[in-house]
DNA sequence: TATTTATATGAATGGATATTCATATGAATA
DNA sequence: TATTCATATGAATATCCATTCATATAAATA
């Protein structure tokens, strides 16, 4: 079983920046790029690693692919992480 | 600010396998080398990896070492982490 | 249709981290 | 006190994965 490899996706800082910038809000490719302000094929290799892994999916319009969060469950998981690194800031060296 | 390191380290099986067996009871070395059949000093490395996150405490008893998880915030965090990874049962490619 | 713009892709590289191997330490016991 | 048992440690190696770089694709526009 390979129950933590969705966690293993969020765990990437990256990706974790990917998923709040994302928000609610579909983005397309530029404005991920645009706010994060790293390499366009970085940040797109990691929307594809995103994507497979179902917690994204994608939209054409014209030159533009806009990406969202899946779903509302793929948001409460993300909710749910958020409130544990809460936790975790009260921890010593981590 | 790195809010996600306790998840890096949570996210490794072998610790995530560790954390799993030792649930409320502490458990000496040789039985976790014992249940997860891995070499000694690989869980060794792992077990002070946890030790240093705060996630483990260990006491010592004559040759045997006891490890258990700190705190019930801690085992918290697991619970859900746990709770997480069923959500995620129903996913694609994860 | 040539060029520009937006995005994807794949190979190469680098860095982090897991694993192994050999050995050290330290407590218990013969 | 020599040996055994339980665990730790550190260096060497292997593996994984993020990042970069160069390039491909495909839509739009001049």
């Amino acid at each position: 079983m390979k129950t933590n490899s969705l966690l293993k996706c969020i765990v990437d800082d990256n990706r974790r920046n990917i998923l709040t910038f994302l928000g609610k809000k579909e983005k397309c490719v530029c404005e991920i790029v645009e706010h994060l302000n790293l390499e366009q094929s970085l940040i797109s290799h990691h929307l594809q690693i995103l994507k497979e892994c179902g917690i994204l999916e994608s939209r054409q319009a014209g030159k533009n692919i806009f990406y969202k969060i899946t779903d509302n469950k793929i948001s409460d998981i993300l909710k749910q992480i958020d409130q544990i690194a809460l936790k975790i800031e009260g921890n010593k060296e981590c």
